[in-house]
DNA sequence: CAACCTTCTTTACAAATGTCAATAAACAAT
DNA sequence: ATTGTTTATTGACATTTGTAAAGAAGGTTG
């Protein structure tokens, strides 16, 4: 046997070496080949327990969040809409052209993951939506421990072709968080006004609904009411119904709720069939973080800040500018 | 003017520019050229930028500090000596020859800078120490808020040619955890007894001290009682001092206190002209760090942990090794 | 407007890293 | 002891990054 040294070891010591690694190459600068001589193992073995770190989250990194709400940007929007802070996703310089939408929401999630570790406090109960949006959030987070907190999902179960269940959004976010999590033991939306009204007299989910109206913050998007709205793809609205509320002025969805251009609620169908918070337990959390991405929100982020539904805003530089020029 | 992005917009733009920019590298994993072309800016400016960003702590890296405490060594030291967490700091491979003790303390530090975040809590009330390895450890720490924390100087003010004063090391660390800073507004040894004691006496330096016996947590280090001991090196004890402490059995130096080898204080010179916390001080606090490096403070450790002043240690692997060697 | 300073760009080159296929070594199961 | 599986190594090569000097561009000051 040669002097290499190898890892058969437990799980733990490998998790260890694996720890201690990380701190030697991100944190003290070492190259691959010095940490590779000093552990006599190959370079190969060290690029590969780099991305294992990476890949686990052994190592993660965290960008100061009050320098992204530090831009002109952001901070003229906040004091003109009264926001405590605004984060603006500057995924490309002023004048580049335009990126993949995609693109534009991974830098929005990634600085929104940013914000919530600087939102929240030890002690929170935090209510977490459902979306593409808020997934890729959620999937952005590092592991961050905060103590005594508490995740609870806003929408009832629903699955979508596009994005996890809403259970799983929330409970990767008390994961992140090492949040106790409580999920919603319903479906977010079933086939009759009745159904939905027996179910949310069940007392498992009435005590569950009851603790959305008492939320220290809140983490939402804000949907348009376009006929690929998220709340269509995910079968909890028809086109019928969509156009119908629009017609009624609806100019946004937020956790599967109408709001009006004045950010008041919209309650037509389906609005009864669906289990979710409603847009006064949102209101009154103190803490309202909304996440969006794409200039085609601008009216429904509006409406969102005009309802009192928002105190931390995170948007991408063009929704920035539109609602600035407004 | 070409069509290049220049930067001559406020600080506070660089500074969410700079944010976005490490998040799109260490978050997003896009190159120099990626990110350049996106800003319209040079690899080189890009590259600054980076270099900023980690001078700035404007990113800032962690590793789970449970995985650094994983390891079979520290947890066999930990059942073994009734310790809550033992890190063990691998700053090389098992068998490997050894690196200089600059570059273990490099990574005991950085391990111990870990352990922090794992260990302290909201509302932590945190004594902090003084010497090479706090003053290490100090520096390593990440920027990362902590709420309600606050940070008290164990040791009178003091300067060393080693390190910087010890309320630099306490200001640090509180500055890294977002904490409010206590300082003590005495220097460390004083020229008599009976200044020591009319020093101890002022209400405002008598309520610094009272502080002292009620902390939450402590962080600390161990001497070894040879002539070339910090203590000596900062003139707080001379060398004939020293060698009357050994002959009365003193093993160990914790906060300029000396310990016999049950962890016991031995009360000699300069014992009444130091002002400091005292070793009950240390011994009351629930959580007790401290963090070590090198072989030669063996004896020392163990009188510590014997003493009941140790609940989570950070040292390096031969000294862990000769810890469970006995 | 000129001079000076700061910041950015260009260019080159060395070093580091990422990736991958083939092979070797270690480990586990039979 | 053999076979199969897993992990590590070797070697090669492309890409990325780090560094630095020289020059260009932008901004500030007098």
């Amino acid at each position: 046997m040669n002097k290499s040294q190898k890892l058969s070891a437990g799980r733990n010591d490998k998790d260890a070496v694996l720890s201690n690694i990380a701190l030697l190459y991100y944190g003290e600068g070492l190259t691959q080949n010095e940490i590779a001589k000093r552990y006599k193992l190959s370079r190969a073995t060290i690029v590969n327990m780099l991305r294992e770190c990476r890949e686990r989250g052994v190592v993660e990194i965290r960008v100061d969040g009050q320098l992204l709400a530090a831009s002109s940007l952001g901070r003229d929007l906040a004091e003109r809409y009264g926001l405590q802070d605004v984060y603006v996703a500057l995924d490309r310089g002023e004048g580049a052209e335009a990126t993949p939408r995609r693109d534009q929401l991974a830098q929005v999630s990634r600085v929104a993951a940013m914000a919530i570790l600087d939102i929240v406090e030890p002690g929170d109960q935090i209510g977490v939506a459902w979306g593409e949006t808020i997934a890729a959030v959620a999937k952005a987070m590092p592991r961050n421990p905060v103590p005594d907190t508490q995740v609870c999902q806003l929408i009832g179960s629903q699955e979508s072709a596009r994005v996890p269940a809403s259970e799983i959004c929330a409970i990767e976010v008390a994961n992140k968080l090492g949040a106790q999590c409580h999920t919603l033991h319903a479906p977010g939306i079933v086939s009759s006004a009745g159904l939905a009204s027996a179910l949310r007299s069940e007392p498992t989910i009435q005590s569950q609904l009851a603790r959305l109206s008492d939320l220290d913050m809140t983490i939402a998007s804000i949907g348009h009411v376009g006929d690929d709205t998220h709340m269509a793809a995910a079968d909890i609205a028809s086109v019928q119904e969509l156009d119908q509320a629009r017609h009624q002025g609806a100019t946004g969805i937020i956790c599967c709720r109408y709001i009006d251009g004045n950010g008041e609620e919209i309650r037509t169908a389906p609005y009864d069939r669906v289990i979710a918070a409603s847009v006064a337990d949102i209101k009154a959390a103190p803490k309202k973080l909304l996440v969006v991405c794409g200039r085609d929100r601008l009216a429904a982020t509006r409406a969102a800040i005009k309802g009192g539904l928002v105190t931390h805003l995170v948007l991408d530089r063009e929704l920035a500018e539109a609602l600035m020029a407004e």
